[in-house]
DNA sequence: TATTGTTATACTCTATAACTATA
DNA sequence: TATAGTTATAGAGTATAACAATA
């Protein structure tokens, strides 16, 4: 379906909306891909992802929890948690142990190389979000912090905040 | 591969982990899942989503533009554009017309109906993001804003910014 | 030759269903 | 019967390559 021809609106030279540009989320998007971005790249020469890197500290830790565990704490399904913990041992970070009591169960347990990875990986992510974010100072960036974790706080530790 | 047996490590209660919490990135994601969750409540009954409605957004406050420019504006690839303006024009929310000078490229025109939809939608959206992020008092969503607005800015603005 | 819109395709992420072994 | 880990699979989101029409 070919519509009138509008030439007599000229070919747009900045593109913009500013009922887009002034919602909220998206320049959570934006922020969150930057700096996600810089994550990815200072995790790569350890072979990790974010989701990877996310899933050993929490191992790292929270040891002898269970996948399952980790996929709530991840909010993931369980079964997309299986090729990340997969990866996690074959790279010999972690390893997959057996509850005694019950056998169903795992116990993820980190590998002294795989704590070592982590606190390496861990100090130069954080590096590199502060280059990402170089252009907020000191305050700026904790007032930031401060703000996205109520965001994301359980109402039950809203009124906490609040107190002070 | 199993492993030594840790049931001295009990079962965990809360699961979390500082190195991962402390991150700018991983607050970042949170609240932008958030957000961006109770933003598609509030587009479903539009039949739209995050992306159709920024597109149609975008081609409200820039009518003409070509699908290159949308495409270029959402950061995205012309190839995956092609769909949702396939889907913004069968729900006869834009047309899609020919530039006279150069018949290679479209021009997108948003219908009476596409505006009134882009209207209403952002202002449910903006209502949605409200309620989201209802523990944030109006200054400090101010202050949200505006830091994230600066770290997605280019840096041709950040000294502007500076100089307030 | 280069560009626009398009198709086909692939890879990642995420979500659901079903299986097995254990409880 | 219910749960933990697993597999297979399907759906989004995103990226690349190649083609026809046009410049």
């Amino acid at each position: 379906m070919t519509a009138a021809l509008p030439d007599h609106a000229p070919t747009v030279a900045t593109v913009d909306s500013d009922a887009v540009s002034a919602l909220l989320g998206y320049n959570l998007k934006r922020s969150y891909l930057i700096v996600r971005g810089a994550a990815d790249e200072a995790l790569a020469p350890h072979g990790l992802r974010v989701v990877s890197f996310t899933a050993l500290s929490v191992i790292v830790d929270n040891p002898g929890l269970a996948p399952s565990q980790l996929a709530e704490a991840l909010a993931m399904e369980r079964s997309n948690i299986v090729l990340i913990v997969d990866a996690l041992e074959t790279a010999e970070l972690i390893t997959r142990g057996r509850s005694r009591t019950d056998r169903r169960r795992q116990a993820l347990m980190a590998t002294v190389r795989g704590r070592r990875v982590r606190d390496r990986a861990a100090a130069e992510v954080a590096a590199a979000e502060a280059a990402a974010v170089s252009m907020l100072d000191t305050d700026e960036k904790n007032t930031l912090l401060a703000l996205l974790t109520r965001i994301s706080a359980p109402p039950s530790a809203q009124k906490a905040a609040r107190e002070g």
